[in-house]
DNA sequence: TTTTATTTTCAGTAATTATTGAAAGTTTAG
DNA sequence: CTAAACTTTCAATAATTACTGAAAATAAAA
């Protein structure tokens, strides 16, 4: 299998998008490819395509799949595997919106609480205590409105936009 | 000077959060430490609480004051420079999603833009095209809803929270 | 101006993170 | 069951990213 420039292009896009924001390159760019493929890919031909090993594409599939972003098809006939991506946008965001959510937010929030708690309240910890203490209402606020955004459909959105007008 | 173990716990949350996000480990410290630090701090405050390089130090405040995150502070009688942060996480939130919109997205967008004149309409482009405009659609949707919340002040936030009730 | 204090830069190096590939594990077909 | 097809794991290695420290540049004082 051969790509076009776009193709490549945007699955090279997709790939710095994911490493600017502290995701895999190569699961952004695996996510790309089976984003703008017609059918469900293989490993062997997502290795092909974008030239990386055995284990790397089979690594980077397995946390899109942990990720909710492509699930495992299979292709009677064949006793490979195959993996599709999901590709309507709304429910991509949404399912980003929740992982990073639980993964890289929640730890925080949760550092945060234990931090507060053996936390003296003196003045020596005075600042630590009012940046904690907005830390934790702002988050509560922003947690608030994703949660909201990841159980909601597009619509939902739409109705916030026309609210703000 | 010398940290509590609890402001030391901050710093080391704070930094880890930043790598996560695909921020400068070291960006994310300073930052947490002139957070909680009630005076304005020198590049040697910082160097000898946080046991990094001048270098280094200095690049990452760097960082921080082209964030908008900190500023330099004149202290009278003394020729070293001075830096504080701005503290309301309010101010601080506004400023990191216009970086991080500015520097991260936009030219994700752009080079989307640029992909989408370049490719031709045919059977091969059918789904890029469909993935292309989708993610142009939905992030001409976020940005509006980011651009309001970056010009915004905290009350919108709220007003938008009590109307998704 | 010269000297001293301070900041900035950046080549070299260290630390971290990502990738490979082959061996071990698993599944399916015969 | 055995063999072949395929998937997974992970130690070794490569690639990337971050950090250091000393030299160069700049700014302030004498």
């Amino acid at each position: 299998m051969n790509l076009t420039d776009q193709q490549q292009k945007f699955i090279h896009t997709w790939g710095t998008l994911g490493t600017n924001w502290g995701i895999n390159k190569t699961m952004a760019q695996i996510h790309a490819l089976l984003l703008i493929s017609e059918k469900p890919l293989s490993t062997e031909g997502m290795m092909e395509v974008l030239q990386i090993s055995r284990g790397n594409t089979n690594m980077n599939v397995r946390a899109l799949v942990e990720w909710g972003l492509a699930s495992k098809e299979m292709i009677s006939g064949d006793r490979k595997d195959f993996y599709s991506a999901k590709k309507d946008i709304w429910v991509i965001a949404r399912q980003i919106a929740q992982q990073r959510r639980k993964r890289e937010l929640e730890p925080v929030i949760n550092a945060l609480k234990e931090l507060k708690k053996e936390t003296p309240n003196d003045e020596q910890h005075k600042e630590l205590l009012e940046r904690v203490n907005d830390i934790e209402d702002f988050s509560i606020k922003v947690d608030s409105m994703l949660e909201k955004f990841v159980k909601s459909d597009e619509n939902w959105f739409y109705k916030v936009l026309l609210k703000l007008v």
